[in-house]
DNA sequence: CATCACACACCGACCGGTCGGTATGGTCCC
DNA sequence: GGGACCATACCGACCGGTCGGTGTGTGATG
C-alpha cells in the first residue's frame, strides 16, 4: 500500500501538479464523475504519467484530502492565534470565523465528497476524522478565554463541535439554495449569531453587563 | 420528464416497493455505487419491470428525495405543534429537536448523497433546497413564540438558518468521526446548547417566565 | 570524447469488466 | 383481444488500470 517511491523534487512537481488538476476536477464533477483521463487532460500528461506518480484514483483523493486539510487546519490556527492579540477577542473571533467561512465555501462541494468517500474508505475516513478533530480543537482552543474556566472541558468540546456543526451546516445548506441561503448572508448570520451568543455566554460567566441587563442564569 | 403513466393502485404499491429497495441501496452503499441490478435483486423483482415503473435510476433516486422530504418537513411541523402544547415549551423544543436528530441519523448518509447529486442536477437541487426551505421555516415557527416580536423576520430566519446547519454539521462530523463526535453525544450536547441559549434568549428578551402565557405569533 | 548501462519519467493503445438502459417476447387480468 | 406488467438477454459506452515501448539525463568506463 505504502508507496516505496523515490521523491525527487521533479516528482513532486509533478505530484504536485496532478493534485491541482485532480483538485478541480473532483471540486467541479465529484469523485465518481470525474475520470482518470480527464484529470490527465486537466494536467496536460498522459495517463501513463499519472500512474507512474500515483498508484491509483484514490491516492489522488486521498492525498488531496489530506493537503487541504492541514492547510485549513494552521490557517485556522493561525487566524484565531492572531484574535488572542486584539482588544476586541469576540469581535475578532467571529471575524476569522467569517474568513474562514468565506474562503471554505469554494471547496464545500469537494468536502462533500470527503464525506461520501469516507463511508466506503477507511483511509479516508481517518483522514477527514483527523481533521475533524484539528478543526474542533482549534475552536476549542480561541473559545477557551471567553469560556474562562467556567465550562467543563466537555462542555467545551461540545459546543466547538456544534460550531463546527453549524459552519458545516451553512455551506450545504448555500450549496443546493444559493438564494434563500447564500454563503455570505450566511457567514453574516452565522457572524452576528456567533458573536452575540459569545457576548451573551462570557456576559453570564462573569457579572459584566453587556448591551442588556441581563438575568441570573442557572450555573 | 413528467411521466404519463398512469397510477393504479398496484403500480403505486410496486414503486413504494422500489423505492424502498432503492432507499437502503443508496443508503448504504451511495448513489454510484449502487448498481440497478442491485436495486431490483434488493426489490425481489427484475430490470424490465424496474424500468417499467420508472424510466432512470435518478427518477428513483429523485422520487426517494422528494418522499423523504415530506416526511423529514412533516415530522417536525408535528413535532412542533405538540411542543406548543407542553408547559415547559423550551424544554419541549429541545426534546424534539433531540428526537429528529436521533431520527434523521439513520439517513445521513443518504441526505449527503443528495446533496452531491443536487450540484449536478437541477431537479433534485430543486427538491433539496425546497426541503431546507421547510425546514428552516419549521425551526423559525417553532422560535417564534421564544423570540417574540423581538428579532426581525431576517434575524429570526438567520438562526433558525444556523440551527438547521447545527444539526446537519453535527451529523455530518458523526459521519466519519464516531468516536470522538457521536451521534448520541452530538445530540445531547446540540440540546443542551440549544436549551442553555433559547433560555438566556427568552429570558434576555421579556420578562416573563417563558411557560404559556404566550402565542403572539403573528403576522 | 565516445559509448554503454541504467533508472527515471513518460506515452497512449488496449483490456477486462461494469453498468445504465433497451429490445423482445412473454403472462395475467379486465 | 389488448393493455398492464414482468423477465431475460443483450448492447454499447465508459472507465480504471496495465503494459510494452520510448525518450532523456547521468555517470561510469575506456
Amino acid at each position: 500500500m505504502v508507496s516505496t517511491r523515490k521523491t525527487t523534487t521533479k516528482g513532486e512537481r509533478r505530484r504536485e501538479q496532478i493534485r491541482v488538476a485532480a483538485y478541480r476536477c473532483f471540486r467541479d464533477s465529484g469523485y465518481h464523475d470525474t475520470s482518470v483521463d480527464a484529470i490527465c487532460e486537466k494536467a496536460g500528461i498522459s495517463k501513463g504519467s499519472l500512474y507512474w506518480h500515483y498508484t491509483s484514483k484514490q491516492e489522488i483523493f486521498v492525498d488531496i484530502l489530506e493537503t487541504w486539510s492541514r492547510e485549513v487546519t494552521d490557517e485556522m490556527y493561525e487566524q484565531f492565534e492572531r484574535a488572542v492579540l486584539d482588544e476586541d477577542y469576540v469581535g475578532a473571533v467571529t471575524r476569522a470565523l467569517h474568513r474562514e467561512i468565506q474562503r471554505g465555501r469554494l471547496i464545500v462541494p469537494l468536502w462533500m465528497e470527503f464525506n461520501i468517500q469516507a463511508r466506503r474508505e477507511p483511509e479516508i475516513r481517518n483522514a477527514l476524522a483527523k481533521f475533524y478533530r484539528r478543526a474542533r480543537l482549534a475552536i476549542a482552543e480561541m473559545l477557551r478565554p471567553v469560556a474562562a474556566g467556567r465550562l467543563t472541558e466537555e462542555e467545551l468540546n461540545g459546543i466547538a463541535e456544534t460550531i463546527f456543526g453549524a459552519y458545516a451546516g451553512l455551506m450545504m445548506q448555500d450549496l443546493s439554495d444559493p438564494e434563500e441561503a447564500s454563503g455570505e448572508q450566511a457567514a453574516t448570520t452565522f457572524m452576528r449569531f456567533l458573536g452575540r451568543w459569545l457576548g451573551v455566554f462570557s456576559s453570564m460567566m462573569d457579572d459584566l453587563p453587556v448591551d442588556s441587563e441581563q438575568k441570573s442564569t442557572q450555573a
